[in-house]
DNA sequence: ACTATTTCCTGGATGC
DNA sequence: TGCATCCAGGAAATAG
């Protein structure tokens, strides 16, 4: 499940890979579409197009687009995407075998092809202009700004960590992996967290999104980035996927509760 | 304006 | 072995 540091890693591999690269073609799937816009002004926004940087706002990947017969590399339109629960964008050789639930195929300028597969269909293609994710970025967020984000509201710390409106990449993995090292139960309501405690929680979630780019994000499930290669950040996680064992600080039995229909792990002692 | 709940979707795990 | 059921969850839609 891609989240801000999958999604980074994957933009990354992505940008070192495909910028530069023009799409020749495309091929996007009819099914029930995944697409915001319709199929055929996707296909006539991306082709012919030179991809110029590939990046990522919140949880998109966003592909900067140019004209490719002009010299300069005047930005035009953006290809946004959105890898939902289980998508992927691979880059092919074009003989590789298309694997299943393959939504969209670019056939770019240097032979490769940039495949977005998404078995589950939760992730979204899209065609706009300068986008940017709506909520504030974590990773930069200062943490006057964090704290004003959680003041007075009613719905538990991790709902509003969730919420992409406030703040824009954290899920399931990390919303529970910050909380605990910042000691706050899930189902704390925002508003009744103490300021030392959001200050914590500000730095906690800045420092566990970086250390897992660094370990190129967890591999749960299908997660692999853009070379196919798999993540590290899971053999870091202290709550998340580990109910009945122990906490590694305290031994305590790690709970899961359901908080806005998503599974919450966290430590009874540790975490208040 | 908020908050909580439901819905979408498929594959893997589990149970009988 | 095979079939049914449940569960995973990001974000939009819906309801309160």
């Amino acid at each position: 499940m891609p989240e801000l540091p999958e999604v980074e890693t994957i933009a990354r591999g992505l940008a070192r890979r495909v910028s530069g690269d023009v799409i020749e073609s495309v091929w996007l799937g009819s099914k029930p579409e995944p697409l915001k816009s319709s199929a055929a002004d996707m296909e006539a926004a991306l082709n012919a197009k030179k991809i110029l940087n590939v990046r990522r706002s919140g949880k998109h990947i966003v592909f900067d687009l140019g004209e490719s017969g002009t010299s300069g590399d005047s930005a035009s339109a953006q290809w946004i995407v959105h890898l939902g629960m289980t998508g992927q964008l691979l880059v092919c050789p074009p003989a590789s075998e298309v694997a299943k639930h393959t939504h969209a195929v670019l056939r770019l300028a240097s032979g490769r092809e940039l495949r977005f597969v998404d078995p589950r269909r939760f992730g979204r293609l899209a065609i706009l202009e300068n986008f940017t994710a709506p909520g504030l970025e974590p990773l930069t967020i200062s943490a006057t700004d964090f704290a004003n984000l959680f003041r007075d509201r009613k719905t538990p710390i991790k709902s509003a960590l969730l919420n992409q409106k406030l703040l824009s990449g954290v899920g399931n993995i990390y919303a529970d992996e910050a909380l605990h090292r910042a000691g706050v139960r899930p189902g704390r309501r925002a508003a009744t967290l103490t300021s030392e405690q959001l200050r914590r929680l500000h730095k906690r979630l800045k420092q566990v999104l970086k250390e897992a780019i660094r370990l190129g994000g967890s591999s749960i499930s299908d997660y692999v980035d853009a070379d196919g290669e798999e993540g590290f950040f899971q053999i870091k996680h202290r709550v998340y996927g580990r109910t009945g064992r122990p906490c590694g600080k305290c031994g305590t039995t790690i709970k899961r509760v359901v908080i806005a229909g998503r599974s919450s792990h966290y430590c009874p002692k540790c975490q208040k």
